[in-house]
RNA sequence: GGAAAGGUGGCUGAGUGGUUUAAGGCGCUGGACUGCUAAUCCGGUGUGGGACUUGUCCUACCGAGGGUUCGAAUCCCUCCCUUUCCGCCA
């Protein structure tokens, strides 16, 4: 959420950023919403101070002996006229507070200005494409000869978009989920946490998915919790409401993210390039101000590590304002090179959201002057799993049908070096 | 699911309708005293919002939301959460 003084006082930059980002926000709407807010604010809390100072009067009246009826009269006609006045008040409040968690965050100013996703810069790359001396085979295929997972027979029992991974294929999530896991506690510092798969209202307004994106959730609506559509929501809410003593807060987590993709419905639908449910694994930092912008660049690297680690090829870009997330001020996305796909896969995103979540989630720190101010949240894959799977599968494939498992993963499953 | 007790500032803990303007204590912090430390004494210590003369005034906030009243931390209603006991259960 942005800031409303911030808004009255750098109209013409926020209606710029607007532009820029594609979004139709009505800047001018929420600057009347605004004015008529502390219009009433104003009038409201002069004839409350009013009220009070004649309550406390009565209350002497009586110790007095005298009698109060003819100005408790009077105090009750300006109780009537201030129910009003707060009513109306409450409305105003509703509606500016609507309206601003309907407007995007703001693109930090190193953003790159641009339309769409054509606009969006490569800021690096790691590795280089194999050369296969043979037509790659597509990850579906090798999954099924290799009986690595039955996407049948995920769909029979929830739907097409919930695969069900078998045998070696299984303990394959599984091995990937604890060397990222391991990899990011013990190398890079960050607090392992196990959250709720299911968060209240709240929570998923707090970093931005409601009111919004609510179709892109799963519901269960006769407890009001939705399914998590990334780790995210449940490790940075879990500081909602705080002030934060010691900063930087480093989290990391494995959780499953479920997503109904309401918008691409027939894009991507073979194998596991796009699905409902899937596993991640989420990097989370909480920090001052100061330190965000490094502490982002930072947590772009601890992302690319995995994929060093596990010898993929991978290109990094960095998001143009008109393709920027709704609640991100910055973000780098990576992608990892499929040959059978012959395409660049997303498989982590890494956003600094400067304080536009912090303010939803009211999550504060105390600064030098020692005022309360907005700590600032940054997060990232590290890394999505069924597009890592793909490329793992696509990349180290052989002519005979096997895949060669990265040599850091062999501990994690228990030695094996190959599928065959 | 049933029963009971609770929810007050960073923490603890009083407060059953009107100098409560939320006591007292702990912690934190500034000062005084002091070879040093400790102890002692004095002062300051919440959050959001509004106004303007930027330093003050006003306003709201005692789990959340309603209600009663001239006036609510206090009385009433609804909901949420915590703890304990019982039941069920991986």
């Amino acid at each position: 959420m942005l800031d409303i003084r911030f808004i009255r006082e750098n109209t013409a930059a926020v209606k710029t950023a607007m532009i820029n980002r594609n979004a139709e926000v009505d800047v001018e709407a929420l600057l009347v919403l605004d004015r008529r807010r502390r219009t009433l604010v104003s009038e409201v809390e002069e004839l409350k101070a009013d009220r009070n100072k004649i309550s406390k009067s009565i209350g002497l009246m009586i110790k007095e002996g005298k009698d109060p009826e003819t100005i408790k009269t009077q105090v009750r006609k300006m109780g009537d006229r201030i129910s009003e006045l707060d009513e109306e008040l409450r409305e105003v409040v509703a509606q500016l507070r609507e309206a601003l968690l309907y407007s995007p965050n703001m693109p930090s100013e190193t953003t790159p200005i641009g339309k769409d996703e054509n606009d969006n810069p490569v800021v690096r790359s790691w590795g280089k494409k194999v050369e296969l001396d043979f037509e790659p085979v597509a990850h579906w295929d090798l999954g099924a000869s290799l009986n690595l997972f039955d996407l049948e027979r995920g769909a029979k029992i929830a739907g097409s978009g919930f695969p069900l991974f078998i045998g070696r294929g299984a303990k394959l999530e599984r091995a990937l989920i604890q060397f990222m896991l391991d990899l990011h506690t013990e190398e890079h510092g960050y607090t392992e946490i196990a959250p709720p798969f299911m968060c209240n209202d709240t929570a998923m307004t707090g970093t931005g998915q409601l009111p919004k994106f609510a179709e892109d959730m799963y519901a269960v609506p006769i407890d009001g919790l939705y399914l998590i559509p990334t780790a995210e929501v449940p490790v940075t809410n879990m500081y909602g409401d705080e002030i934060l003593k010691e900063l930087p807060i480093y989290h990391t987590a494995y959780t499953p993210c479920f997503r109904r993709e309401a918008g691409s419905a027939g894009k991507d639908t073979r194998g596991l390039l796009r699905v409902h449910q899937f596993d991640k694994v989420e990097m989370v930092k909480f920090t001052t101000p100061e330190t965000s912008a490094e502490e982002h660049e930072k947590l772009t690297l601890d992302a690319e590590r995995v994929l060093q680690k596990l010898g993929l090829h991978y290109r990094v870009i960095e998001l143009c304002t008109g393709d920027l997330g709704f609640s991100a001020a910055k973000c780098y996305d990576i992608e990892l090179w499929a040959p059978a796909q012959d395409k660049w896969l997303e498989v982590s995103s890494c956003s600094n959201f400067n304080d536009y979540q912090a303010r939803r989630a009211n999550i504060r720190y105390r600064n030098e002057d020692g005022k309360t101010a907005f700590i600032h949240t940054i997060n990232g894959s590290g890394v999505a799993l069924p597009r890592l799977v793909i490329a793992i599968m696509e990349n180290n494939q052989n002519s005979d049908g096997s895949i060669d498992l990265p040599e850091a993963l062999w501990p994690y499953m228990g030695g094996l070096q190959k599928l065959a």
